[in-house]
DNA sequence: CTATATTAATAGTATTACTATCGTATGTGC
DNA sequence: GCACATACGATAGTAATACTATTAATATAG
């Protein structure tokens, strides 16, 4: 990983024109990471983005046909990217419960190093997903957008994960249950302890939300 | 229970006017409940709803200042009432293992029948909650609203199940992680069986999400 | 230097979420 | 039978949002 400068490929269904292909393209997803990072989705307007860019509002419009298109292409973007790193954080590592407890770290942590030399923030993007990214999956359209595939990396993501649980426990009825569990449920978790406290035991001590379903998972494969 | 006509209290925060203390404040409750449930909460509006009761829209602003506030008034009542239902389903149950047990039902399964002769259609309200709740906590007010006592009744139904919890393993260290990420799961994985069935491993066997949260609650205590 | 891609500039629309005002109907206490 | 409050209706209007449409300017590539 590190330095090593990855492509990542989106599926051209979730976009009006590449943003990736252009120096407009590059700043409308720079700039909208910071943007919908700072003042949380439902606030961020496409107005407000064309201001901090400097380009009008149907400028963005050519881009993403909507604001909620923009989203799930940073979400998908971002699970994209997440199956990388876990490829990569699990290559040499021989022990299936190795794996999986690396890889509930990487599902269940927001990054905080941003490696990347590319244009998209991968801290606050993460973030970003966190928080906000129920909003990608739960709306009307649901199902006409998973048809196009908008959520093809992200259910890549939980089989993937789901088959190293089965390397784990091969007799485990419910893997890809378990593993979205753990993933919504991190972030729920996240935002609980910030928001509504009183529906988490996360306390001082680093890393909480990872030990607790680091042990959810593995008391449950236990058997 | 069943026919036991029991008073719903609701936090006067929550509303401008009570809507349980006149005809139309009541058609208001119904009706939202009937098209929410239909349309999802995102298309339906107050202009909708006036159209529905044939009042006009300003009345309805009468008894709630948004429809956001019409949710989390939905949402509160359907926890007080949550409630009950745990308290009476609680009684004459001795053993915590099976008290646990029977919480967990109520807190995972839809509502399928309606005992009650109110205005509320609880079957419908358990869908609305199970969907749409989320939304009720997920914006940027929450913490105003959780200072005006929105989510009382949610968090008082996960600090009363994670007291059995602590019944049943008095050294649990996260009874509430663990109950809010049940409630959360469960609600989300009905969600994901129905739109993105790939998230989950839901059978065609009734009952298959509570039996995974059962299980995955009691393998977790058993140390 | 011309074709093509790319962006800027401007204007406009339907809908949403709300606010404001005023008027009427209905019953209740005395 | 009258004061009076409560409840509801009717109408109008506003700021913001999420788009769409059109045309003109500019950069770049061959």
């Amino acid at each position: 990983m590190k330095n090593l400068h990855l492509q990542i490929e989106i599926n051209p269904e979730l976009y009006s024109k590449n943003p990736d292909s252009s120096e407009l393209g590059r700043k409308v997803i720079s700039k909208s990471i910071e943007l919908i990072d700072e003042m949380g989705f439902e606030v961020f307007t496409f107005k407000k983005l064309s201001l901090a860019i400097k380009s009008p509002e149907s400028s963005i419009y050519r881009y993403f046909e909507s604001k909620h298109a923009l989203l799930v292409y940073l979400t998908s973007w971002y699970w994209t990217w997440t199956e990388y790193r876990l490829v990569f954080a699990m290559s040499n590592v021989e022990s299936p419960e190795e794996r999986l407890k690396k890889a509930l770290e990487i599902l269940t942590q927001p990054v905080t190093i941003d490696n990347s030399i590319s244009y998209v923030n991968e801290v606050l993007l993460s973030e970003i997903v966190f928080s906000e990214s129920l909003k990608s999956y739960h709306t009307t359209k649901v199902d006409d957008e998973n048809k196009r595939g908008a959520f093809n990396s992200y259910k890549a993501t939980v089989r993937r994960v789901s088959e190293i649980v089965l390397e784990v426990s091969p007799t485990c009825q419910q893997p890809h249950m378990l593993i979205s569990t753990v993933i919504e449920g991190a972030h729920q978790q996240k935002y609980f302890a910030e928001h509504l406290p009183s529906l988490t035991d996360v306390t001082n001590e680093k890393n909480s939300i990872t030990t607790f379903y680091t042990d959810l998972v593995f008391r449950f494969l236990k058997t």
